[in-house]
DNA sequence: GCCAACGTTGGC
DNA sequence: GCCAACGTTGGC
């Protein structure tokens, strides 16, 4: 089991989003690295997912609910994607400024690479997010 | 709206 | 295979 983040524009989908679809596959990840770490993605993991543009915020957890499997609606087999599902919406969302504002977050992909739209969490960085 | 950071493309 | 030019992302 592990952790991960997902970053999506709210205004394209958003947590909302989710919640109303029950499911979803999560679709339209294109950059090689974050497609690496898609593949790395196994069924039962968890996922932040992050609102980016205006929000800047972690908003909600997703269970990863299908192993990594190629985009039915695209003809690229380098191109996957994984079914997920809302699990639950953080007490609180957690912004960009206070993950910046934390030192222990100071090697946070999200932080360090901002254009990564999929990236591992590491257990304290989770519990940051989440607790 | 701007621009830094990063990826991608295509000419050589 | 290099790298200049261009496009995209996302924070500010």
């Amino acid at each position: 089991m592990a952790y991960w983040l997902f970053k999506t524009e709210p205004d394209c989908y958003s947590y909302g989003d989710l919640e109303r679809d029950k499911k979803t596959a999560w679709d339209g990840v294109g950059n090689n690295l974050a497609l690496k770490y898609l593949r790395q993605i196994e069924k039962g993991d968890l996922a932040i997912i992050y609102h980016t543009g205006d929000e800047r915020s972690a908003i909600g957890v997703a269970e990863v609910v299908s192993k990594p499997y190629v985009d039915p609606k695209l003809n690229d087999p380098k191109l996957v994607v994984v079914d997920v599902k809302p699990k639950r919406r953080l007490s609180k969302p957690v912004t960009l400024a206070q993950v910046k504002a934390n030192t222990k977050m100071a090697d946070f992909l999200l932080v360090t690479n901002s254009r990564l739209s999929v990236m591992p969490v590491t257990d304290s960085q989770w519990s940051f997010l989440t607790d």
